[in-house]
DNA sequence: CTAGTGTTTGACCAAATGGTCAGAACCACG
DNA sequence: CGTGGTTCTGACCATTTGGTCAAACACTAG
């Protein structure tokens, strides 16, 4: 009987395994070319599979890079759910600063993945930005608006807020080749960007 | 006799009207999807000409996309250079932010063009960060650290303070689509990071 | 062992794409 | 007008690339 693949719920040992190898590969590779910079050759190469081996596990290159990034945005927004509304305004704000830094210094595959499909307009998770993205937003950024309001920190406009600590920390993974390359060598640009942000949002939390 | 059709000195008018037809027609199409992505019959169409036409006046697609990026890296320093040593230092530095911002609201297709190519590593201007870039940053992180040593702003790690300059205003040309998805409609994202930035600075640089 | 299912591959294909070329059309100028 | 350079095009080409398929191979339960 036919089996359609499906690579969310893989049955054998082996396909477990190389699903897995193809998902890793296939993230080097789009981060690193985007979409269509990337090729299928690249990718089954660099899994250690044969090209139409590893469309055996998937049925399309754009069914790799979708369910990518359907992986990718719980991940993602995993920092800004963890924002407490019940504990001290600026430890919650600066502990999802780090750890959104952590992150990029963890995961910048995962951030140029993203970078690169946001770039070019979010053709394949529009709706995930305008969705499930924005709803946690609003929530948050609504947590955020309560603190301002009690005078517990600065009144700043809570959604530019969270853009800025998206802008300030993914910058250091999506460009990171201008980061070093502006340093120059015998710099760590993620341990000194903890210590600048760190006290640049302090400074501009104070009520 | 041969003429090797140098896309830096046009020798007639049509040249140089179809030229810049073609290069505004390919800065469309490579900011919109990155350099694999864009391909010579979109940007033939778009320029209005046939693809053998468009070759008459580029050597190949390398080419084009080189020249868009040598002739940016004039445009997207500027701002920076402006940065006058002998002003006030929260005016200076407010009046970069300000200038970055409009240029990310002006030219978004020149700011995603830039992103695409440091996202994938920078291959086409490696040397010019590293070198035309790092020295003006050099500079003018050198002014910014006078400026703090004398205590007239806030101390803190002047390539950093540049690099968040960077990051924040790209951003909102770079990732436009998330922010309006975010936002929803009825906002004007460049006039309200506009307010939110000069407040956030502000404080920030507050000694 | 053996049958049946899961896995792998070489050979192949159609479409897309960057680029070429010979010649036609156009245009300015003596 | 006509001549020489400039501009433009249809036809064509080689390569790359996403994807298919029949058949070979491997593994495991009975």
């Amino acid at each position: 009987m036919a089996d359609t693949r499906r690579a969310s719920t893989p049955r054998t040992r082996i396909q477990q395994v190389n699903q897995k190898k193809v998902l890793d590969a296939a993230l080097a590779v789009f981060s690193a070319h985007g979409f269509r910079g990337a090729t299928l050759d690249q990718i089954a190469e660099l899994a250690g599979l044969s090209k139409p081996n590893l469309l055996y596990y998937f049925p399309s290159k754009e069914a790799i890079h979708q369910q990518l990034l359907a992986e990718l945005m719980d991940v993602w927004l995993a920092p800004l759910r963890a924002l407490d509304a019940g504990g001290d305004p600026v430890s919650e704000i600066l502990g999802y600063l780090r750890r959104k830094l952590e992150m990029s210094r963890d995961m910048p595959r995962e951030s140029r993945l993203f970078a690169n499909e946001v770039l070019q307009g979010a053709p394949r998770i529009g709706e995930g930005l305008s969705g499930e993205l924005k709803s946690l937003v609003d929530e948050k950024a609504a947590v955020i608006a309560g603190w301002m309001a009690a005078g517990r920190i600065a009144p700043l406009d809570p959604y530019h807020l969270i853009f800025s600590i998206w802008a300030l920390t993914q910058h250091y993974a999506d460009f990171d080749v201008q980061v070093r390359a502006v340093l120059g060598p015998g710099h760590d640009p993620f341990a000194e960007a903890g210590s600048f942000l760190d006290t640049f949002y302090r400074k501009a939390l104070h009520p």
